[in-house]
DNA sequence: AATGAATGAGAGTTCATTCAT
DNA sequence: CATGAATGAACTCTCATTCAT
């Protein structure tokens, strides 16, 4: 009978909470700069409450990192298989999904944290790599093969390929968090631009002419 | 007569060695992670002896970071006044001479030092964005324009497509350095496999089919 | 019910405990010798926790001496309303009251420390100044006026008859806390001798012809 | 015949030059706050050179102290001998030369000094006690013991009037040397003005009614 | 003898972590 | 459980002192 009460709900909640104000304190400043005190009472505890569910807070950053990229994986792995038709519209489809959920959001802020972060926390970049890294190329290089079994595109280099495709928007990601703000680097150009710009790049090519050699 | 002395010849070279000792750790520690007695033993001296060349931490990493990128702005224009001849095979030298420079190197790491400690670091990040990443994007920009007015290229958006050039080597290098050691994550590829699928990409597209929308 | 727990009823007597430490090293040592560590331990507490009640030790010094300057100028203003009848003994008994209060205790020490550390504390020092200084001149030379007023007193300068009079007493203070112990100095006379001598010279003079010139 | 040359002149005085520059900068800052480096700088050598000619920085504040303290002694002691006439305008003739040659200069910056540093230097101030303090109190006694013996005087107690005497002056120099500037406490009153109100009143004392107990 | 580069013990301060309440 | 007072290891920076030149 007794539904769960509002203690109980907030205790529930409070890991959650809790990784919550560690990512967004950890985007703003970095890891180091980023006081155990400050993550609690950003998530409304005090300083010991948060050991009560993390041990230390090498251990909060990881779980703050494995949280959230686990729910970005098991978004992706499930959409990862419904697309259908010709690939190149296929591919497009993609890679707008993946900004859109990606490019605003926890999952995008914390590809960033694993870059700054990976040699300090081997373990934790090799889950990242393992489970969000080469699962997006394998992804993505299935749908070139694809492409190149079927006909529809040249005999391209697959790895190189997958690369060209995903450095862009990865590199904008990067490149916003660390110079978007503060009048540094105003970039005048949407993602989306990017997006068609860059899909209309590898379809027609930049030359003019399209004799080919 | 009076050459100079062991103790003259060390302390002309010691800014560089301590520049060089803090670059070394800050790549693979972060900035934030490494001590100053690190840095001070790695380059041979004492805790005390950093402090007569540099005021604080900070200010050692500031001039770490001019210092690795004067030399490379220098240099790089320098070079980017002798390109010659056509607008395509000027692209590729170009990209091949910076890769050439800056991914094996120290003007490499400090791109990816600039993009952690940017939000640390506001002044230098605008300097950084005034004088590295600006020009770069002014230089390859031109070079498009010229392109598409001596109809060699087709009307492509200037700022997305320099944004495509650029991104993959910067990506790489980034990811390199992340991830590239400790087993855990072995890019097959060489960054000139890349450079030469990226251009023959850019060039020719990704369709097998030539026929154009 | 709830009484204050043990932990509480000491973190509310700490800020007062760290300042007593201080005081006592300050006295003993100089600002500059005494370390922020020894005050720590001296109040029973570890280096740290003095930097959750002082953010350092420029301002841990500022409390306490305006803590005590505070007590001491409350009690004052106090007790000078009260004085009544005839100026001279009047005048006495001020100087008595003034010892007894200042001349042991935390008020006179901080007088000696104020002297000490002025010029490296300015904003201190006009604070002391105006604070202590120049309301105790303003009240003893309202009373020579007073008593000049009113036909007791002979038309003595008031400025410098305020400054004889208050200098004998802090000069013994000073002297005291300076070279009073180990062996330096045995002063043979008492305050209250010394109070004694000065009132008797003031009144009378030291000549033992009664002539005036 | 060879007379000394100006390296050998310049040698010979750097002791009294470092001395000086010492004694400046422990005056304006303290003698915890003065750096060796700067007292080298302020006499125009190099730090090291500081150390041939004192073993540490707490020998070069003692040589300093007794240098200063010598000259005064031995002149003082010269003048003592010369004074004649009645005891009354002997002292104030004593007052006078002591605030002319000790109110402006050194020997009276060392006072301060001696009184901050007391603790600090047992045996420098036991020595300024035993050369300074007692013969000075020595001698003035001496003059009112003469004085009462001769009838001049009443049977004043010896040693609190001797320190009635010395405490204005010297509360005075303290005084201006702790307050004197950036406008914290501007005394109006000069020594001189202090000297005469202090002997007219200790002549004829403060009462305007002349009748004797 | 003079220099000033180099040293390293030591001081102030921070903050992850613990634990009595 | 939650709290936040207390802790002390760790870190930055200073400066008296040394010693090769």
């Amino acid at each position: 009978m007794a539904s769960t009460a509002p203690r109980q709900r907030r205790k529930d909640a409070r890991p959650q909470e809790l990784l919550d104000a560690a990512l967004a304190l950890i985007v703003e400043k970095g890891f180091a700069a980023t006081r155990s005190e400050e993550v609690a009472a950003r998530a409304g505890v005090a300083k010991g409450t948060l050991y009560r569910y993390y041990p230390s807070k090498d251990e909060l950053f990881k779980a703050m990192v494995r949280e959230n990229l686990s729910m970005h994986i098991a978004e992706s792995a499930a959409q990862a298989a419904q697309y259908q038709g010709p690939i190149a519209g296929l591919l497009q489809q993609m890679m707008q999904a993946w900004w859109a959920k990606v490019g605003h959001g926890n999952a995008g802020v914390v590809c960033k944290i694993m870059m700054i972060e990976a040699r300090n926390f081997p373990e934790l970049a090799k889950f990242y790599v393992d489970e969000v890294i080469n699962p997006s190329k394998r992804l993505i290089g299935g749908l070139i093969e694809r492409g190149i079994a079927s006909g529809e595109f040249r005999a391209v280099p697959i790895e190189a390929t997958v690369h060209l495709l995903i450095a862009p928007m990865l590199h904008m990601l990067l490149h916003e968090h660390s110079f978007g703000e503060h009048d540094i680097c105003h970039e005048t150009m949407t993602a989306e631009e990017l997006l068609d710009a860059q899909m209309a790049l590898l379809l027609h090519g930049l030359l003019a002419d399209s004799s080919r050699t």
